[in-house]
DNA sequence: TGAAATGTTGGGGCG
DNA sequence: ACGCCCCAACATTTC
């Protein structure tokens, strides 16, 4: 019996699995493999390099500990599929794409040196749309969210998801989960795993979440009106077809599905704006002197600004390794407009810390508060952390719930609004 | 997917 | 009854 190699990387699920379901069809025998390679994972993102974060690789821990028939390795990728098919005499190779410029690089290597021994395919499993599929009428990318969402909605219909299917264990050597040490040393992921439940094979908020009154709740801190989808998007342990037709006809989930096509877009920008990922999408932003401050960073990171919604969000981000949307751009706009931090550095924080880290989404949403992104907030739109509190934490559940402790401010609102606005002026 | 400053309106107190 | 003032509420403009 020929083997194909199923080659899994962010798409740890068994449903809606194409690269899967091409080497069920084709009726060869599977071998699933995970390869835990953060050196290929590396990139920079403003004065740091980094690799997977923190968060990240407990998510990771538990999402393969769901998967226990993949075969685990760890290293050089090209040089473990060699070894691999060497091993099994595997004929084919399979993947779903990845789209991070780095990984678009590293996987045509691939595809270019072993294409001579097997046969490989790639496929679509993270997105509804390939990024190549829509341009504008002058051939060119889209850079704004209306026009690329009326198109969408007009021109598109998406694929069904496909069925779940059972993989059988298979005798290959292996390297064991606690052997990758993803786990951290200390207990700071204790919060984040019982938060998440992942020690339980399925989360109960996932499946009961309606998206019934989305579009009021979707910005309330103190209600449970979001999803939190967004981790198991982000590793691919639910296809973004899954999420679409569980919502699609459901009464008005207009609103949720177009959070949906932002991710679309993300992933738009990010393919075909590679350098986005550490630079200003918008060129007037290329020289922009942002303030370099080592304390003011730490402040924020540690959720001592002295500002309550903003520390309450940056406590809920540690201790469960997610943050709530509307929170993000609170903690975003004051990084990036009162303290004038470089959003990369913003970036690199959510990237250590956040169990979703998805580098599309994280890199649109703070170049979007930054306002140097595609569609991007204008300059002069500062958030008022406390008129933001009052209008979206009304019962003030959220900041009782995530602030640890009261700090002094370490700025004055009004004061940094002026400063930002008179340097952002500067841009125009 | 803002907030603050500025402008306008209209009700009510009061001489 | 009238004009004047105050000010809240809302609308518009500006950053």
């Amino acid at each position: 019996m020929a083997k194909a190699i199923v080659w899994f990387r962010k798409d740890l699920r068994l449903e809606d699995n194409p690269a899967l379901d091409k080497a069920l069809e084709l009726g060869l025998e599977i071998i699933p493999v995970y390869i835990y390679a953060p050196k290929e994972e590396s990139f920079k993102l403003g004065k740091q390099k980094v690799d997977i974060g923190a968060a990240s690789k407990v998510w990771l821990h538990y999402a393969l500990k769901n998967l226990p028939e993949l075969i685990i390795r760890e290293g050089d990728s090209l040089e473990e599929l060699e070894k691999l098919i060497k091993e099994t005499g595997a004929s084919h190779l399979f993947w779903n794409r990845r789209y991070e410029p780095f990984i678009i690089k590293r996987d045509k290597e691939i595809k270019n040196t072993l294409s001579k021994s097997v046969i490989i395919e790639s496929f679509n499993a993270s997105l509804l749309i390939e990024p190549w599929q829509i341009l504008n009428k002058q051939g060119t990318p889209y850079k704004v969210f209306t026009p690329y969402y009326k198109r969408i909605k007009v021109e598109f219909a998406f694929d069904k998801p496909r069925a779940k299917h059972q993989l059988k264990k298979i005798e290959y050597p292996s390297i064991a989960l606690k052997d990758l040490n993803l786990l951290p040393e200390n207990s700071w992921h204790e919060s984040i795993v019982e938060f998440w439940q992942l020690n339980k094979a399925t989360n109960e908020f996932l499946h009961s979440f309606q998206a019934r009154n989305y579009e009021e709740e979707r910005n309330r801190l103190d209600l449970e009106g979001t999803s939190r989808v967004s981790p198991y998007l982000a590793w691919g342990q639910i296809s973004p077809r899954q999420v679409w037709y569980k919502y699609l006809k459901s009464k008005n989930s207009e609103a949720y599905l177009r959070q949906l096509i932002w991710r679309e877009f993300s992933y738009y920008l990010m393919y075909h704006f590679p350098q986005s990922i550490n630079q200003a999408l918008n060129e007037k932003f290329k020289n922009f002197q942002w303030d370099n401050s080592p304390e003011a960073l730490q402040k924020w990171q540690q959720g001592q600004t002295g500002f309550d919604v903003v520390d309450a969000a940056m406590n809920q981000l540690w201790q469960t390794g997610w943050m709530h949307n509307r929170a993000r751009m609170i903690v975003a706009s004051f990084l990036s407009k009162d303290l004038l931090i470089a959003w990369q550095e913003g970036a690199a924080w959510f990237w250590d810390t956040l169990v979703d880290a998805d580098l599309a989404n994280n890199t649109m949403g703070w170049q979007w508060v930054a306002g140097s992104g595609a569609d991007a907030a204008p300059y002069f739109r500062i958030f008022n952390p406390e008129t933001q509190a009052k209008k979206f934490d009304p019962s003030a559940s959220y900041q009782d719930t995530w602030l640890k402790e009261k700090s002094v401010q370490i700025v004055d609102h009004k004061f940094a609004r002026e400063r930002a606005l008179g340097l952002y002026k500067t841009l125009n």
